[in-house]
RNA sequence: GGAACAUUAGCUCAGUUGGUUUAGAGCAUUACUUUGACAGAGUAGGGGUCACUGGUUCGAGUCCAGUAUGUUCCA
């Protein structure tokens, strides 16, 4: 079969992709094998292929198209993330440029919204994963909020609730007072401002808590808010700090209202920022509200929903906060209060969406209880019942996990799960399955006929749907012990990035415990953080990430699958540079080349061959490579074992270009127009075919192509062929392997001190061996006259007078050449070699003469040591005989 | 502010309980050779006081302490 010049991605990639998938290969139904189970980290639905999301998939499916062909029953679900805030964001956007306001909107129109753009935008995502080959078990696809998903959620919610773990309960948020929404910390955009540091006075009280004149003494705190000093609950200072240490205790007063307020120590003051004195708002700033909370101050809210000064301010009510500000300024300097004004630039919170400065606010919100559910999850880690991959997560897990605090599910959104609890209007709830659940609920518990109630109309942060994915896609809640959740939970590994550990890694850990009695997965591989050359991550904003389809358009899906992944260590991040897809794409084309070279000698191919047609007699290259596959494979394994993904494909990568390429298809190609033994051919053949199994899981495409090009009758796609596993058991023949190492540094050697000594590559040389141990040349010596192109192979005793001397092995070489040599150079390295071995002596001499180091080192080592002196010795010995020889 | 992790050749990284030929690989780079599988291949070379400062030890890239820088997560 005639092959072209290069290997042609575009119609491979689409020609076998549509053959997997019409032969069903991805496809799994549980049956007697042992499951291999992976569920994908869902994407955004409104998520697009990314450079992270083409290392996290390319991941995922090396090991499940591994585990298929290892005799697993492979199974990878995919799925989407209904991503309230983001899909939310999306539908606005949409909806304004059909110049609809979302507020103008009921909840089920928007929602209606929302549905029609899903429907027509969403999981785009899933469709690029195809491009890149993902072996996913499209059947499966699932949706957070796919009906059934969706009252699991609420089940979920119900009965954590009825459990006593979710609570409702005040919280800071981010209040947004044009909108009079809350925003998530996501929707918030930090702007750099140029502001004004106020420098205040505050007045100290007396023991009755009367002010006391300027003049005997005061506080100065600095704020860039002065209107908030209306809700001030206290003065924070550092107990360490000698100016205000004396006045812990005592009060003071804030300016115009008069209130009489404490002045705490608390190490969060710090000692170099402003005045060094702090005021406490706890009603609008989040760290003072934790100082509050934890000194026990009262909360003094001074804002409307709409940014205006409430009743609680006391003055200025029903002024927008920035005229509050100018005027407090203004009255503050007639009353002597302000002491200096800076210039200070600061970083302010601006709304995404109308782009007003945010208040932080004290708002209700509902609440999982995190203690009640973390034990369990905290030890499976801790135990090793789940094995994180790099370990060093785990200590960053259990110190998450030991100051676990309580996680805030409600969101102001409408996107999403709505909120299963309802309210009369008295503020009452009840939480329920559904309406009428709740109105006979509410019912029995109040004592209340029909009751008219309202249901909440927020809905769950997309968290607390996604923590319960690796069972719900397989209907663990909705349809509880299944067939299917039975059989691939626990799933094996999941594959995802570190940033995401604790929103979701560790909630599905305690999900998994709390409602399958059952960790969620074995293995934890987390990825790294895509970055570009000058180490930015990669992101939209910055617009640094790659066109991905574009890319896989370019230069092929396998290159790129290629690419990301040998840049990728076990855990680190990974510097990405478009020259690593041009490292696949050479390697796709190197062995594209030697699949050429086989089907030459396909062309060329006879049995039984004559004496005059025969190249080489023996055996011994293949059992070489039957030998050295094994090895790498076996390392390869062990690589993999390990979640090493990156190194098993570098070692795969030097075995084909390598051993494969550069020794064994050297070793017995035929001489020139040489016809090629039938028997040799199909020994490289099966080698090459292995070696294509060992590379599919990275390069999906590019293998299964070859594959079929190398036998035309292949008894399955190599896809789902089953590795070996005898063949990988089989201990490797190490005395092979040691006259391969012989053979290749006598190439080398020859090779080197040919071009050293300008011998032309079509001039023949003799070699003469002076060798302690004959037998170990005799198995190679054919094979190395032919690859150094030598015409003679002798043993001796004696020197060779112009000759260049070698030492290969431990044994003296003589190389002879007809025509006279040019020793320069050769003198050269011998004495550069010399050099470096007398240094080396003296190293080890000095250590060896050092009385403490041989009294107390291990006799090993100090044994190693006279051994390596010995050595020395010897090579230097030998040194000075060839330049002696050189005359 | 707290915490975790990192710092080894131009770049990306290995380096297992401290000793295995005076620090290894891939990519990049340079020189030479070759052009009958190879938008190339072969051979060789250059390039590192293993961030810094101390300490423990006969011996430290490896262990300990501190410093610096970077990254991330949480405030």
């Amino acid at each position: 079969m005639e092959i072209s010049k290069t290997f042609d991605f575009k119609s491979a990639e689409q020609k076998w992709y549509q053959h997997w998938l019409d032969h069903k290969y991805f496809e799994s139904t549980p049956d007697h094998r042992e499951p291999y189970t992976v569920v994908i980290p869902p994407p955004n639905v409104t998520g697009i292929l990314h450079m992270g999301h083409c290392l996290n998939n390319t991941i995922q499916d090396i090991l499940v198209r591994r585990a298929r062909m290892m005799g697993k029953n492979a199974c990878w679900v995919p799925g989407t993330d209904h991503a309230s805030i983001a899909t939310e964001a999306k539908v606005v956007h949409m909806l304004r440029e059909r110049g609809i306001q979302k507020s103008s909107l009921s909840r089920e129109a928007f929602l209606e919204y929302a549905w029609e753009w899903k429907e027509k935008y969403g999981g785009i995502i899933l469709q690029q994963l195809k491009k890149l080959g993902c072996s996913l078990d499209w059947n499966r696809t699932s949706f957070t909020m796919d009906p059934d998903y969706y009252q699991s959620v609420i089940h979920v919610f119900n009965d954590l609730y009825s459990k006593g773990y979710i609570y409702r309960g005040k919280r800071m948020i981010n209040w947004d007072p044009r909108a009079k929404t809350a925003l998530s910390d996501e929707e918030v955009i930090f702007k750099e401002v140029q502001g004004k540091l106020y420098f205040l006075q505050y007045q100290l009280a007396d023991k009755e808590g009367n002010p006391l004149p300027l003049e005997n003494g005061s506080i100065t705190i600095a704020t860039v808010r002065p209107e908030t000093i209306l809700g001030d609950a206290a003065i924070a200072v550092n107990p360490s700090d000698e100016r205000f240490k004396h006045l812990i205790g005592t009060e003071a007063i804030v300016p115009l209202i008069n209130r009489r307020i404490p002045i705490i120590g608390d190490d969060y003051v710090a000692t170099d920022f402003g005045s060094g004195a702090l005021k406490i708002t706890p009603a609008h700033d989040m760290n003072d509200n934790q100082i509050g909370i934890k000194h026990g101050l009262a909360v003094y809210d001074i804002l409307n929903e709409d940014g205006t000064m409430s009743a609680d301010a006391q003055l200025y009510i029903g002024l927008d906060r920035f005229d509050a500000r100018k005027q407090i300024v203004e009255e503050l300097k007639s009353a002597g209060h302000v002491v200096k004004i800076d210039e200070y630039t600061h970083q302010v919170g601006f709304s995404e969406r109308t782009d007003v400065v945010v208040e932080p606010r004290l708002s209700l919100q509902w609440w999982v209880d995190m203690k009640k559910i973390s034990s369990p999850a905290l030890n499976a880690v801790q135990d090793g019942e789940i094995n994180f991959h790099p370990a060093k997560f785990k200590n960053l897990y259990r110190h998450w996990m030991e100051n676990i605090k309580d996680w805030c599910i409600s969101r102001q959104l409408w996107w999403g799960h709505q909120i299963p609890a309802w309210y009369d209007a008295e503020g009452r709830y009840i939480v329920a399955m559904n309406e009428d659940d709740a109105k006979q609920k509410f019912s029995a518990m109040y004592g209340i006929e029909n009751p008219q109630l309202k249901q909440d109309e927020d809905c769950l942060d997309t968290w607390f749907s996604s923590w319960l994915w690796p069972f719900e896609v397989f209907k663990g809640i909705s349809n509880p012990g299944n067939k299917d959740v039975a059989y691939y939970y626990p799933t094996n590994t999941l594959v995802t990035a570190p940033e995401i550990i604790f929103f979701w890694v560790a909630r599905m850990v305690m999900a998994g415990y709390e409602y399958m009695g059952e960790k969620p997965f074995k293995d934890v591989y987390f990825t790294g953080i895509v970055r570009d050359l000058q180490g930015r991550k990669m992101s939209k904003q910055l617009g640094n990430s790659p066109d991905l389809l574009e890319m896989i358009d370019d230069i092929g899906a396998d290159a790129v699958r290629f690419g990301i992944l040998i840049a990728s260590p076990a855990g680190n991040d990974l510097l990405w540079d478009k020259a690593s897809n041009e490292q696949g794409r050479n390697f796709i084309n190197k062995i594209w080349n030697a699949l050429k070279l086989v089907q030459l000698w396909k062309e060329r191919s006879k049995p039984n061959l004559s004496a005059e047609e025969m190249t080489l007699g023996s055996d011994w290259p293949h059992e070489w490579f039957d030998a050295r596959l094994r090895e790498v494979c076996t390392e390869a394994d062990q690589l993999m074992e390990q979640f090493k993904l990156s190194e098993a494909l570098k070692t795969l990568y030097t075995l084909v270009w390598d051993d494969f390429c550069s020794w064994y298809l050297e070793w017995i190609k035929p001489g020139f127009e040489k016809p090629m033994d039938e028997a040799h051919l199909n020994k490289a053949i099966g080698f090459f075919e292995i070696l294509l199994e060992r590379l599919h899981p990275y390069m999906p495409f590019v293998t299964e192509e070859m594959y079929h090009l190398l036998r035309d009758d292949q008894p399955v796609d190599l896809c789902v062929r089953q590795m070996d596993a005898s063949f990988i058991a089989r201990d490797a023949d190490d005395a092979i392997l040691k006259e391969a190492v012989l053979l290749k540094s006598a190439i080398s050697t020859i090779r080197d001190a040919r071009v050293k000594a300008q011998i032309k590559n079509k001039d023949a040389v003799s070699l003469f061996v002076a060798a302690k141990d004959r037998s170990v040349w005799l198995p190679i010596q054919e094979l190395l006259c032919k690859q150094v192109n030598a015409k003679a192979f002798s043993f001796t005793d004696d020197a060779v007078a112009d000759s260049i001397q070698l030492v290969i092995g431990g044994d003296k070489f003589y190389v002879k050449a007809d025509q006279v040599l040019d020793t320069s150079i050769q003198r050269k390295e011998l004495e550069t070699e010399l050099a470096y071995f007398q240094g080396f002596l003296e190293s080890v001499e000095k250590k060896l003469s050092n009385e403490k180091f041989v009294s107390n080192a291990k006799q090993e080592v100090v044994d190693m040591e006279r051994k390596k002196q010995a050595d020395a010795l010897n090579k230097i010995k030998m040194l000075k005989e060839g330049l002696a020889n050189l005359g």
